[in-house]
DNA sequence: TCTGGGGTCCTAGGACCC
DNA sequence: TCTGGGGTCCTAGGACCC
């Protein structure tokens, strides 16, 4: 095979791919320094761990394990419950440092981000290495936590190079160098080439990054998806997927589920958790003045098959009130008495923003302009005193006797808006 | 891989229209 | 009643990501 470079440039863009170590429980070691160079696991309130500390990976400690295997195997390891509100604002303030060195940043989830940093070795009077080092170390100074970052031509290899030397590393790859690096990278290790495909590949006898790299582009459009051509493309060099600099809070579709143990065919239960799946989902929606005219319901069962229901409404809302009639109305249709279901799940989607709606005929709007009132109050209280202060009387688990008004206060608060909407 | 929660994009195929 | 060819929109499901 030959060995020539994919690239003769070494840096037609600068892209850097700022990537946080073992983020969730870097981000409480930074807040309790007592937690610092221990095995640390975070999730404890989920059961299973979805964050681990570098002390505790070595330890064997892996993603998904269940508290009383860790302790079996890392008897020492700190398992904590997660804190999403904190990580968040960690996050904010990582994106704000990096946006000091260029504007051109993609928030690419809440412990990566993308930058392009193409054409300011002049202005910032370092090199392209040097100006990954020095964000690097404003990151790390400024926030306690640590960083790998990797420089490359696209948002692939950066990707690729990000990874390559965790936790803490720094390498660069310029375009020239490519090569070396994909000789050495199994396909599943590439951004966007799954099990799937690189099983597929696989079996069409590539191995590496490099063999992928290396095929033609007639060969690749007929084998292969878009996706998989851009992917392509990238790893020679070719930088197509451009940066999303928007702020990223365009949601195409929101969804809230939750899993319970044990299972259950219980229908009154199964409507409560739909209930608190709606309403965390509209309250999700309410937050980003999103509205949607169609939903999807679903029951999982224990077999982790899914059941569910679209449906769709005339007018676009985030009401959970004007939605739950609909679920109870088709839920018969997918509930099955003889199966046990694990989770439930609600997903909003198509979803309009709601400034500037127009008023329909039936006066859907006018009604929805009153309900958004309350639903403002709602929210305060809910941020006032606790999530879910208010809430649907279905969400109420079942054998809890209260009256049934539409909506019921947790603590008997006495709201006097509530008079209004049933 | 005995499996939590939240997203996005792409493709194929059907419905419907001219 | 049968027929060719082409366009758009929507949906279901696959695959992937963190």
């Amino acid at each position: 095979m030959s060995t020539a470079p994919l690239s003769i440039h070494s840096f037609p863009k600068a892209i850097l791919h700022i990537d946080a170590d073992a983020f969730f429980v870097s981000c409480e070691q930074a807040l309790n320094p007592t937690l610092k160079n221990k095995p640390v696991a975070v999730g404890k309130e989920r059961g299973i761990v979805t964050a681990i500390s570098y002390e505790a990976k070595a330890k064997g400690v892996k993603r998904g394990m269940r508290g009383f295997e860790i302790k079996r195997i890392c008897p020492e390891c700190i398992i904590l419950p997660s804190h999403y509100e904190t990580y968040g604002l960690f996050s904010l303030r990582m994106y704000e440092i990096v946006k000091r060195f260029t504007p051109t940043v993609e928030e690419y989830s809440i412990d990566e981000c993308f930058a392009d940093i193409t054409g300011l070795q002049r202005p910032l009077g370092m090199n392209y290495p040097e100006i990954a080092a020095r964000i690097k170390r404003t990151l790390e100074t400024e926030l306690g936590l640590s960083f790998s970052v990797g420089l490359s031509v696209t948002k692939t290899i950066a990707k690729i190079a990000s990874n390559w030397n965790k936790p803490s590393g720094i390498v660069s790859i310029p375009g020239t160098e490519i090569h070396h690096y994909l000789k050495k990278l199994p396909l599943e290790r590439i951004w966007g080439i799954g099990p799937q495909t690189s099983a597929y590949l696989n079996k069409l006898g590539l191995k590496t990054a490099l063999d992928l790299a290396r095929k033609s582009q007639d060969w690749v459009q007929a084998k292969l998806t878009k996706p998989h051509y851009e992917t392509w493309q990238e790893l020679r060099g070719q930088a197509v997927l451009i940066l999303e600099t928007g702020s990223k809070k365009n949601y195409k579709s929101i969804t809230r589920s939750h899993t319970f143990n044990p299972p259950t065919n219980n229908p009154q239960f199964l409507l409560a958790q739909l209930a608190k799946n709606l309403e965390a989902a509209c309250a999700h929606a309410r937050r980003f003045n999103l509205a949607s005219n169609k939903l999807f319901f679903y029951l999982k069962t224990q077999q982790f098959k899914y059941y569910g229901a679209k449906i769709k409404f005339t007018a676009p809302t985030h009401h959970p009130n004007l939605l739950m009639p609909a679920i109870r109305k088709h839920f018969g249709q997918i509930y099955c008495q003889k199966s046990l279901y694990r989770a439930t799940g609600v997903t909003l989607t198509n979803l309009k923003t709601t400034e500037n709606t127009q008023m329909d005929l039936w006066g859907q709007t006018q009604k929805d302009s009153k309900l958004t009132q309350i639903y403002r109050g709602i929210d305060k209280l809910g941020a006032k005193y606790g999530r879910r202060t208010v809430f649907l009387a279905t969400a109420l688990t079942p054998n809890t006797h209260q009256p049934s008004p539409k909506l019921m206060l947790k603590r008997n608060f006495n709201i006097p808006l509530l008079g209004k909407v049933s």
